[in-house]
DNA sequence: GGAATGGTTCGATCAAGACCGTAGCAATGG
DNA sequence: CCATTGCTACGGTCTTGATCGAACCATTCC
């Protein structure tokens, strides 16, 4: 009932290694299963189903079996935007000690990634600094709106904009656009449905692709020019 | 040393009832000292000392002495924003979800082949994004519907969508259209009565070909040409 | 109908750490 | 100086839970 008492209990749940690994692994979005996630975690599947169970019966995964697979994914959205959060502290908490020697997959993230269904990074914050820029978005600290500027760009590109519309008829959709902390960058980039819509045609479009084994994207030569172009993204 | 394991440490900090309550308690920004987080934890002041050291020694903390009092306080900001992000989940975690179904393995099965009763892989997640990019159906992560376009395309191409459609006079028939968790592709393709009369459809047509021993299917070249110009599906 | 594979349950082991009582340290006030 | 107060260090108990081996269950393959 208290809220704090929940509040730690799913924070002790990110709190172990091996979930904390397995939860990474599925920031982008994708459904693994329970093999696949004890091997990202370095343990065995024994052990791996029983974290599993717990995350799912405490709600914060979600299971679809179908046959003998069983996937797993987050439950809510609002899971990625914790797991980058505690990132983003992990970050500022790093020991002076070392200089931070980053790896070329660190860096290969910190230029483009996804953050559970959108586009974080460089290329992320890019994005919305532009589509702001632009007047085409603006971001408040946890809302953002799309202006009608904006509305024109996105029908233009082939985003629905009739079916992103706050007019949606389910009352519990997502949020259209709210701004999300990247982790890296320590600025916003673009969440939501909007932000769901733009890096979903970023894939479809061939904008970005995805490098094996990781939630980096690569930008492609297309791309390079359509987020120029298109969106009016600067690079840097 | 992995970023996942700082991760994971920082949690496992927050994931004390004891400490969440401290935490929480700073949310304000003010700077408390360890008897009055003693006392919103409900815990002695010894325990309380041996939390905050080591909130403290992690740098989630900063403390600052005066006299024989000790303030405690966030280190950084992105603390904050961290439980906030925590708050969010807990509150969120309250609402349960479900999804669906698939299954099977090897190069040709990855690029098409039937599930059960209907098209699955490359080829079945393929057709299922042309019907949604064409608003011809919709899918949600555990139902989808038929769109009034969609019904005129099913007809047109030969599906007796009368048969198909909602008002169908027994209780217990399958439902219309769903998404079935695409098993190589991690994506949904279309299951359901609708995904039984496509795949009928297919074969029937000439579209496909059962590949000799396999639930791998061969697209034909009339079929490449079927999908492309009738459904909009693009190859990929 | 087996056999193979993905997944979970059970039981036992074992380490981490949460807690408190007592004692020790440091700063203030007489 | 001694007493008081805020806090920390030490040592002990006890619970939690992370882990793996082995057995079991379910599904699919042959």
């Amino acid at each position: 009932m208290p809220t704090t008492a929940k509040l730690a209990s799913v924070a002790a749940l990110l709190g172990d290694p091996a979930r904390a690994a397995m939860l990474q692994a599925m920031m982008d979005g994708r459904a693994l299963t329970a093999s696949e996630l004890a091997g990202v975690a370095g343990i065995t599947p024994q052990t791996a189903s029983s974290h599993l169970a717990r995350l799912t019966t405490a709600g914060v995964l979600a299971m679809e079996k179908q046959g003998r697979h069983r996937y797993h994914r987050f439950a809510t959205p609002a899971m990625a935007r914790l797991l980058e959060s505690l990132m983003h502290v992990a970050a500022e908490i790093e020991t002076p000690r070392r200089a931070v020697v980053t790896g070329p997959r660190d860096a290969a993230l910190r230029a483009a990634r996804t953050c559970y269904d959108h586009l974080a990074g460089r290329l992320g914050v890019a994005i919305a600094d532009a589509l702001i820029e632009a007047r085409h978005i603006e971001l408040d600290s946890d809302a953002g709106i799309v202006t009608p500027s904006g509305l024109v760009l996105l029908d233009h590109i082939g985003i629905d904009v009739a079916h992103l519309g706050p007019g949606g008829s389910e009352k519990h959709r997502r949020i259209l656009c709210r701004p999300c902390l990247d982790w890296s960058e320590r600025r916003p980039h673009i969440a939501g449905r909007l932000g769901t819509a733009l890096c979903r045609l970023s894939f479809e479009k061939g904008w970005v692709r995805r490098v094996e084994g990781s939630r980096a994207v690569a930008v492609t030569p297309k791309g390079q020019r359509a987020f120029r172009e298109v969106l009016g993204v600067r690079p840097g």
